[in-house]
DNA sequence: CTGAAAGCGCTTACAG
DNA sequence: CTGAAAGCGCTTACAG
């Protein structure tokens, strides 16, 4: 297409060096010359040189990009707006450090394997993991091909292998049940999200967390499970009424369901907050704008996106996995005053 | 990391034939014997081989990746659920072809400087672009820079030189204003896209052609501008009550406009569609669950997806630049039945 | 501080 | 049908 590049060849030249004095100052590792510098910095300013990544990739080893992979079937991924601002959020910290994202979507059988080999080729320096789901073949594969991976959550069984970046779900669920038995309610219920994430099982165990403290009985009847989306939120509610009708709280560990539970309510004529109180976990853009809008725990996303990638350079670098966890607040709004 | 891969000389030795041989059978153009090339699948199968994409790229000149690039401000693209529909798609239909897709994000300023550089710098193949702005320099720059893209929606003013794929907006919205016509409403509003972009003046077309068929005034009290989020939509109906509280329908651009009237027109105490009809367009996932549900112009995003990549590797193969419309058709719901 | 040179793993004319 | 060889554009020891 388009007409030859000016190679680092051509630098050197317009320049006065040799083209290894180019390369140095393009990595900026070994001594240079400060007027070497300048001549050469001046040259690529002339010449609109443009480093050639695949070049660079063969001679060091180092693909400089990143796989952001999303395992879940798509009608999960897309549906969930936490998705996009973590997306966003590693994007951007991303093309801060000058890697590129590539995207990896592995739902079916078949990209599955597409996507084993493709990371397993070494096409990307690391993977960042989206809702890992713990027994997921996947991942056990990857991390036998010793692909340095970060996911956003505790991939559970896997924690030593695979460093992960979570929100602080047990805290964030215990301050949000904690809230609901401070304003009286006594039949607080929870639908939980799937319980082969640390997101899942984390949030149920702050709810119990904050019942037991308070010495209200762990109820079986008011437990449901979910799977983070609004089918599952309503039919979780609709479950909920029939088994506990005296339900006077629901916790549910996503507001996609905890938004889900809301029309449910209103056609069994339980007012939200006034029978029923209820709060949602994520603040996504969605908790602000159901009616009425949702109290829920917030959270921070970008801080997630943020450290994910840093601690994915690190693991690269070739540290050790960690898991890091971040602080999560508790948000109020009309489906749950203070 | 990992311990070394296999290389096509590993391969080569295994299967007992020059490098060379092995490379043609990879490639699959020259000819070789049937004998070789069982013989190199093989090594191929024992060795694990996968092919290193950085040295093909250098030796080729191409890359093996598509750039999905995202232009809006970001809390545009995310909120919108078509976005990922048509991420989801692209995805796919890139992964069958073996191309990676790399997601960038250009709505800072910065982050425009570097996306210009990297897609100068012939990182990619080419360019899927996504809710392109007419009369944004990022565009002519691309077209200077001679890098192939193909457009979801035409770009206003550059439609001869950037291929597109967009659905047949003009006929979806004279439809949705036909249905509401016929379903006895004289005073038909419309909440605009941005008219910079394909989709919002088509839109509008396709309204006053409804119009315009049938006799009835345009009145420009009855058109209000938005910019397909959900904030336009609920500021364009506050204006339309205000400037024509006789207004018995209105056709938003997008769900997310119409999506948001549904309130306000409630708190105005006016029913939907008893008193006011709405139709929205995308029928995005939004569409089905807002109260009542929206009826709604349906744009067939997967395909949509399918034909920009099939597009786009036709223009990187050096074809001339071709628009595409794909039909649409009209979903009808709650808020505006049949 | 800076050249000359080898090498990263492939593809592709060039000769057979 | 198939080798041997050059070349893609970089990085990085190796010698100065």
């Amino acid at each position: 297409m388009s007409r030859k590049r000016p190679t680092i060849r051509d630098v050197a030249r317009e320049a006065g060096v040799s083209y290894a004095t180019v390369s140095r100052v393009l990595n900026g590792r070994d001594w240079v010359s400060p007027e070497a510098v300048r001549a050469v910095q001046d040259a690529i300013a002339r010449t609109g040189y443009t480093t050639n990544q695949h070049a660079r990739s063969l001679a060091t080893g180092r693909s400089g990009s990143i796989a952001f992979l999303l395992t879940e079937p798509q009608h999960l991924l897309f549906e969930d707006p936490n998705f996009s601002v973590l997306l966003r959020g590693v994007a951007q910290a991303l093309s801060d450090r000058e890697q590129t994202l590539i995207l990896m979507i592995a739902s079916t059988p078949e990209e599955r394997l597409r996507t084993i080999a493709f990371l397993n080729g070494g096409h990307v320096d690391g993977v960042l993991l989206v809702s890992p789901h713990s027994g997921d073949p996947l991942l056990t594969q990857l991390v036998q091909a010793q692909v340095p991976i970060v996911a956003c959550g505790r991939v559970l069984g896997l924690e030593e292998m695979i460093s992960s970046v979570s929100a602080d779900d047990r805290a964030g669920a215990r301050t949000a049940t904690e809230h609901l038995i401070a304003a009286g309610c006594r039949r607080i219920a929870t639908i939980t999200g799937p319980l082969d994430t640390s997101g899942g099982v984390d949030r149920l165990a702050g709810y119990t967390d904050a019942l037991m403290a308070h010495g209200l009985p762990i109820d079986h009847d008011l437990i449901v499970h979910g799977d983070w989306t609004r089918q599952s939120g309503a039919a979780g509610i609709r479950a909920l009424l029939d088994r506990a009708p005296d339900v006077d709280a629901v916790f549910a560990a996503s507001d996609a369901m905890a938004a889900a539970t809301l029309p449910v309510l209103r056609d069994a004529g339980r007012g939200v907050p006034a029978d029923v109180r209820v709060v949602g976990f994520d603040d996504s853009g969605l908790a602000a704008t159901t009616e009425p809008p949702l109290s829920t725990v917030r959270q921070p996303l970008e801080r997630i996106s943020e450290e994910m990638v840093r601690l994915l350079v690190d693991v690269i670098n070739g540290r050790t996995p960690l898991s890091i966890t971040v602080p999560t607040g508790l948000v109020l709004r009309s489906s749950s005053p203070a």
